[in-house]
DNA sequence: TTAATATATTATAATATTGTTATATTAAAT
DNA sequence: ATTTAATATAACAATATTATAATATATTAA
């Protein structure tokens, strides 16, 4: 596989993973798997455009899913998405402080 | 924080590395510090176009600079960025797998 | 001081992403 | 067979991202 590719479908799961409400739908799939329903409740996304995300996480593989009776249930699909969501939660922060550190000693004006 | 900030802030790291030509320029910068110009010849990409990925980079704290003569350096900033860049290396690579199987799966007919 | 090199910025057109509204599908219950 | 509940899809406007072309800035060399 040529760079160019890899640094594509690099990108492609990666933004898959790159969007608030998307994120706020793994977080809560993080420990069980949930319904449409009950993923509308816990995140106060609107129900078609929950939808519309939830189809793009399971196109893209990152979301698997499972019919009951009238319920279709969604799980994530591999233990390593949640492992990257929370190292790049790791580097968030880690930038964050030093973004406050930076602040604080243009403040103070020691270095 | 709030947990919508919170996957706001996620999901803009989170974008920010959700490029292929970011991803070029972060996997070049891996182990050493690269000019432009360097940056240039290796990725291919455009001097503007480079230059505004850099900016991007920059602005989001992903990448430190450093100023030496005529050359500006740029260097990752936090090792992390690339333990996370390597780990959904491997979430993709995995999902592919089980793209490729699947595929296989239905051509052979077996499950 | 001027020329050359390295890098950054601005404007812009093309494309992609996002959320909303309205409508469709699917399965279960009556 | 209808109705109801759960979920998906389509159409669309608003916004964001991207690459290119043109121009500007900054540092060194002549």
């Amino acid at each position: 596989m040529y760079k160019k590719d890899f640094y594509n479908m690099h990108a492609d799961i990666c933004k898959t993973i790159s969007n608030p409400n998307r994120q706020a739908i793994l977080d809560n799939l993080r420990d069980t798997e949930m319904s449409v329903t009950e993923l509308i409740k816990k995140t106060g996304i609107s129900q078609a455009n929950l939808s519309q995300h939830l189809s793009i996480l399971r196109s893209k593989g990152v979301v698997n899913t499972r019919r009951d009776g009238n319920n279709i249930f969604y799980s994530i699909s591999n233990p390593k998405i949640l492992q990257a969501y929370d190292l790049l939660s790791e580097v968030m922060q880690e930038l964050f402080q030093n973004k406050q550190r930076t602040v604080n000693d243009a403040i103070v004006g020691n270095k």
